[in-house]
RNA sequence: CGGGGUGUAGCGCAGCCUGGUAGCGCGCCUCGUUCGGGACGAGGAGGUCGAAGGUUCGAAUCCUUUCACCCCGACCA
């Protein structure tokens, strides 16, 4: 190819709309263009790295037994009703209808068109297992679309489906597909981790994310110091620690505590480490269909909630925030909210001194207790009342409430595998692969019939890679202040073959020579032989970023030609019989 | 969806406050000179000033409405 016959619009200046070096890099570079919020062109040098990204996934995938498939992007709505999710995914979902009325919706993932294929095609045990996948586009009306290529409302998704007897081979095929996750994120040169992931509304047992470790992620993972333990924040689980605060002492009473409501100052009014104070975070449990109510989640006050935990253990679809009035129509008291309440023990009455026992809380509304909890004593509580906090109280009254995990995992927390301490990172998620179960095919009736003659919904898996994202991801982790630098496996081109100056007949047949002997070593080359000023050339050939550069210039005279590596820019020196031989060592 | 910001030539911007009929840099076209780190000179093409309505003799500029895009947050199989 030669760079003066594409369309390859470097640009000088930066967009002014774009923050993330990969955002910047990618128009810049004459990659992609916006053509709306969320959705972009892509221009040669862009789809040639998209389908360097696309073969890798291809070739790796199907080495592991996966057949590709397309379905259709825009898919009937009807399938979605059936599943439920029409309703439930809601506005990212775009709906429309064609001449007719029929309603349809582009496809944002293809879960209902993959079980229905399978349940149209699949009929026996002996079809078992089935691993489809497609590498297509898909729409989503994000609320906010960001970052380039990061978050678009269109985008190139790799989904795959496997179907299985029996669960055990589904986990046999998820193994299988973290081993094929990790080749061809390793191919394409990146540095990730595998973290253990919530399952998000797509449900599901077992899930893990792939994360391409970045500054610019818009993920927080928590990694341990000592060992491989990964997960997203939002899944991620502690020890629970010993080396506790010292714990204050006092007999169970009310006490008056006017205007002090917030953790912090209760910790100051009473002296006492958060760790012995009652956080409660209200919430609005919003579930199917729209109904909801009100969850109060009491969890130490050295901890915070983590959301998506809190919705998982209630079973709801989103947590939304609740206002004062709300809860006081509720019957709380907001600030002085507890998990229980103190009552005079009537036969303490006549004795003298105040004595008191702690009951439920005396409101009908649905709580939950972070696991931290259980069994603690001495701990400080709102009282239910305008003003006062209990001291004392000895939280094994609540044994039969209902426990769970729900704090979010901090900076300096044990490691549950091996005691170190975990810490926060940033990732950006390029590839999810889910235990799904029967989830799908159960409401979708998608049955098979097995080996003991019985009808049976299919066990599946679910495998997505983000591959228009890779191409972010690949930069936020392969640039410096010039440009890119892509690795060759995914580069637009191995060599670019820069004519110092294309008016010097010598040095443009040099070029050509060195670039037709690239070609035929298999070398993917491109002959930048542009009528540009060197300097200009040598501006976009770090900007583009293509691993090397063969230049050939003023020191042709001598029969010698310079090598550079884009990462690092180290430039060496050879002779115009070697230099192929060089350059194609350097991408090799 | 809440908060903030920006829309003027392909890109980056000035002009707006204080209304008088649009300008700069880059890019693009032609010619010439240059030719190892985003060259120089001369000439040129290119804009319903996001859109609609209003005020005014006159609106890029003032007022109203609306749309688009970006940032922070909420959300995100």
């Amino acid at each position: 190819m030669r760079f003066s016959k594409l369309l390859i619009p470097t640009l000088k200046e930066a967009p002014k709309d774009a923050v993330l070096p990969s955002h910047i890099y990618l128009v810049r570079g004459g990659f992609i263009y916006q053509v709306a919020s969320g959705i972009y062109d892509f221009l040669p040098l862009g789809k040639r790295v998209l389908d360097k990204v696309r073969t890798i996934v291809k070739e790796e995938l199907d080495a592991a037994g996966c057949q590709e498939v397309q379905l259709g992007f825009v898919t009937p709505a009807e399938l979605w009703k059936k599943s439920g999710r029409y309703e439930k995914y809601g506005a990212e979902l775009l709906r429309f209808n064609d001449r007719k009325g029929n309603e349809f919706v582009l496809g944002p993932t293809h879960e209902e068109m993959m079980v229905e294929l399978a349940a149209r095609f699949i009929n026996s045990y002996k079809q078992l297992p089935a691993n489809l996948y497609q590498i297509n586009l898909k729409f989503r009306d994000e609320a906010r679309p960001r970052f380039g290529l990061m978050r678009g409302r269109e985008f190139i998704m790799k989904d795959g489906y496997s179907f299985h007897a029996d669960h055990e081979d589904m986990v046999r095929e998820f193994g299988l597909m973290e081993e094929t996750y990790r080749k061809i994120f390793s191919r394409m040169g990146l540095d990730f981790r595998v973290v253990e992931a919530d399952s998000g509304a797509i449900g599901g047992e077992g899930s893990k994310e792939f994360m391409v470790l970045a500054e610019s992620g818009e993920d927080t993972i928590v990694v341990c110091e000592g060992c491989d333990y990964a997960a997203n924040i939002e899944a991620a689980k502690r020890a629970e620690e010993d080396e506790v605060p010292e714990a204050p002492e006092a007999d169970l009473m009310k006490f008056h505590t006017p205007g002090v409501t917030s953790i912090e100052d209760l910790a100051k009014f009473f002296r006492v480490d958060p760790y012995y104070l009652v956080k409660c975070v209200a919430k609005r449990a919003v579930y199917d269909g729209g109904k909801n109510e009100i969850v109060l989640f009491f969890l130490r006050g050295s901890d915070e909630l983590q959301e998506t935990k809190a919705a998982n253990s209630v079973g709801a679809n989103e947590l939304a925030d609740v206002t004062e009035e709300e809860l006081e129509r509720a019957g709380l008291v907001p600030g002085f909210i507890g998990p229980v309440a103190i009552r005079r023990d009537p036969l303490a009455e006549e004795k003298k001194g105040q004595i008191y026992t702690a009951a439920k809380a005396p409101f009908e509304i649905k709580t939950l207790f972070d696991n931290s909890l259980k069994g603690a004593s001495q701990m400080i509580c709102g009282a239910n009342e305008k003003d006062y906090h209990l001291v004392g109280v000895d939280l094994a009254v609540l044994e039969d409430e209902r426990f769970d995990d729900l704090v979010q995992v901090k900076v300096g927390d044990k490691c549950r595998e091996c005691g170190g301490k975990l810490a926060y990172t940033k990732g950006i998620e390029v590839g999810h692969i889910f235990q799904l179960g029967t989830r799908y095919s159960e409401p979708l009736d998608a049955r098979f019939l097995d080996r003991d003659g019985k009808s049976k919904p299919f066990v599946m898996g679910t495998y997505g890679i983000g591959v228009s994202r890779l191409l972010a991801a690949i930069i936020e982790q392969h640039h410096d202040e010039k440009g890119s630098i892509w690795p060759s496996s995914v580069a637009p081109f191995e060599v670019v073959v820069v004519v110092g100056n294309v008016k010097d007949e010598e040095q443009l047949r040099a070029g050509e020579r060195i670039y037709e002997e690239l070609i035929s070593r298999g070398v993917d080359a491109l002959l930048d032989d542009r009528p540009e000023r060197f300097g200009f050339k040598m501006k976009d050939f770090e900007l583009i970023g293509f691993p090397c550069a063969v230049v050939v210039g003023k020191r042709l005279s001598e029969g010698k030609v310079e090598i550079i590596e884009r990462d690092g820019l180290a430039r060496a020196e050879a002779s115009l019989e070697e230099a192929a031989e060089k350059a194609a060592e350097i991408v090799g």
